[in-house]
Parts: structure tokens; sequence; C-alpha cells
DNA sequence: TCACGGTTTCAGAACATTCTGAAAGCGCCG
DNA sequence: CGGCGCTTTCAGAATGTTCTGAAACCGTGA
């Protein structure tokens, strides 16, 4: 704290202020984390590198968010493989920087990308052979109508297409919005919401 | 196992195999929750209740998903309150018995109603009051122009307000998918996703 | 009012995840 | 080739989450 005596504003004040600011935006992000299965430090550690905006390095991470060495080369690595931070190098220094992506929509878009494929292709595939498990049941069951087993099969092969069903629009619509056409999707979405909000508002 | 002899194969075999599929929609449904920052126990619970599709009490779910008491308790309560299972009654049995929505649209809409409101708002509340904490310094750094803390407080309030205008659009459009017109926007996904499907596949 | 079938609660046990720090790895430069 | 600066790895510690089971609770019928 270097507070000049009667000049005992702004640069000082600005500069903790300024830091109070992304140690919170920081934590806001570190608590969503947890609920949408990412680990804390993972997300904290892509907040810090989203709100500062210039490159860090592995020890600056490690410092401000006082986090251990290996701890902070684990996450950002794996901030790498989801492609929403990269490696950045300055002259004259061997250490690695790394960089956040800056456009938001673009940081949604990776991360949609990333989850389909880890979660909604692996999940869709599962589902397609639960449904073929039942399928020479049915076959055989086809032949004997009215019978109660039968109504059961059709009943559970049902609820399984119900699932496929909506699961293959999600995928359709996720990559839609990845695409680079997905651009227009976002741009319907930012219409689609400015005709629907009630009141816009902004600070004076 | 009941196998009856000469008769090997329809009745038993069907129960059998409609079990086993019924398990194993509820083991990928269970993997599915830990990506999403939902309890596993919860997202099986659920699963067993959607594709066995009849009312089940608590003790059913307790055997079949090998649970105990209290953790069946607190699953299916939870479900209650997310809006996803109802209580229903059989005429002379006291015991409560507890069934899935069985429609998938409206399944995910009571869903991501619930995250928008427990998740979202909040992001949504803290990123104002963060972006407001720089608001004064930004206001004295304007008098001293050129200023390069006025730039980082510039560039801080920047990225800030992209977040911010993210997740307005992204409320705004979760807010038409849920609300009685979201018909509208299901419908759209639905067409979207038809025209853009390279090929469709069909059990033969 | 009590006894009874059923449900909820919760402290502590079991389990799972995340983090640390020291050691090994890697590639560059002299 | 050997030392150096930096990064990655990973076994075990620390921490956090979920589950159990027994006790408390609740409402109903006798």
């Amino acid at each position: 704290m270097d507070i000049h005596p009667g000049l005992c504003d702004t640069p000082g004040m600005t500069a903790t202020t300024l830091r109070e600011a992304q140690d919170r935006f920081v934590a806001v992000w570190g608590q969503m984390a947890g609920a949408w299965g990412v680990s804390r430090t993972m997300a904290e550690v892509h907040a810090l590198l989203y709100i500062v905006g210039e490159p860090m390095n592995t020890d600056d991470v490690m410092e401000r968010l006082q986090i251990s060495r290996g701890n902070a080369s684990m996450s950002l690595r794996a901030l790498l493989d989801w492609g929403i931070v990269e490696r950045a190098h300055k002259r004259g220094d061997r250490k690695e920087y790394f960089v956040a992506e800056q456009d938001v929509w673009t940081l949604f878009r990776a991360i949609v990308r990333q989850r389909i494929t880890r979660e909604v292709d692996p999940l869709l595939a599962a589902l397609y052979e639960i449904r073929d498990m039942t399928a020479p049941e049915r076959k055989h069951a086809r032949a004997d109508p009215g019978d109660e087993a039968r109504a059961k099969l059709d009943a559970h092969a049902r609820r399984l297409d119900a699932m496929l069903e909506f699961f293959q629009t999600l995928e359709q619509f996720a990559a839609t919005f990845v695409s680079p056409a997905g651009r227009g999707l976002q741009a319907a979405a930012v219409l689609l919401a400015k005709t629907h909000r009630p009141r816009a508002e902004q600070a004076p």
C-alpha cells in the first residue's frame, strides 16, 4: 500500500479496487464451475486469464491464486485442451505465457463443441445400443399380439426413442451453433433476446 | 429365473432382457450426471422412474438400485423439488408412489427453468455488482485522460460487459424456451435439426 | 391416547475428487 | 556433454461429497 499523503486517492486505490474486482470475478466464476461439472480451480484459472486480459505465466497464476505448481500446470494444460486458452511467448523470456480467448461467443462455442463430443456423442451411442438390446425380443413378441410383455417392450422402446430424438435434435442444434454458419444462430439469439426483453438497464 | 423347459425362450427371457436394458439406461444416465453437476444417485433414481414408466415407492427404488432408505428418500425429495417427478398414490396402500415426467421436452424445460434461477440469476447479479465496484474509480480516471490506469479500468469494464451481455442473452433465450410460447422454439429446433441432418437412420 | 406403518433427518463412515510438492523429464545453450 | 531453467507427472495428503442406518418424526385408526 503506497499512499502518498495529500494525493491519497487515485493511483494506489485504483489498482487495489481493480484487483479486488478481479478477485471477485474469479471467485464467482469458480463457484459456477462446480454446478457444471468443471473443477473449481480450472475455472478460476480461466477466469483470471480472462479478466486480467494479459498473458500470464505459471508463476503469476500460482501466486495470484495461491495454488501449487502442479495444480497450475494441470489446469493450464486442461484449458489448452479445451481450446479456450492459448500459449504465448515473450522475447527474451523462456517462460511460457498463457492468454484466454477474449471473445465470449467464441469461448462458449468452444465449450459447447467440447461437451458435445465428450458427453452427448457417447450418450447417443449408448442409447442406440440399449434400444437394440430389446429389438430381437420385440420381433418375437410381435408374433404374439395382445401380449402384455409386448406392450411393455413397446413402451420401453418408445421411451428410449423419445430420448434419442431429443438428443439428436440437441446435437444438431449445437452443431449449427458451433459451425461457422452458427454466427447466424448467435445473431438470432441476440435479436430474440432484444425483442423480448422487458426493459434494458444501464448504469448512469 | 423361471424357465419352462421346452418353452425356454419368450416369457422369462423377455423380462430379463428388459430389466438389463433398464439397468443399462440407469447406469448411462447416472454417468452423465457427474458431468453436469448433479449427484449420481439422484440421476439414477430419475432414470429408473423414467424408464420403468410406472409408479414406484421408496422400497422399490431402494431394492432396485441397492441404496439405503435415507438416500432414496433424499433423492426422491430432490427430484420433487426439481419438478421432474410427482407423487402418486394407490388405493388401499398407504405408501407414497413416484412417477417421472414422461414427456422429454417438458422434462428438459423443467431442468432449464431450475438451473436458470439457481445459477444464472445469481451469476448475473454478482456480475452487475462487480462491474459497479470500479465505476467510481472510472469517473475519477475520466478526468485524467490518456492515463494508463484509465485504459485498464475501461478494458476491465468492457470484459465484464461482454459477459453480462452473453448471459442476459442466454437467459432471454432460455426464458423463451421455457415459457408456454417456447413450444415454438422447440418446433424450430426440431425443424432446424431435420433440415440439417445428413441422413436419418432407423432400425429395420 | 397409544401403536403402527410410513417418511424424514442427520452424525459419522465410506468414498471420490482435488491438490501438493518433490522428483523426473525436456530441450536449449555454452 | 553437462548444467540450467522451466514444465510435467504422480503418490500420497487434504479436502469435499455422498451414503448409511438408526433414531426422531408424523399422521392415522383403534
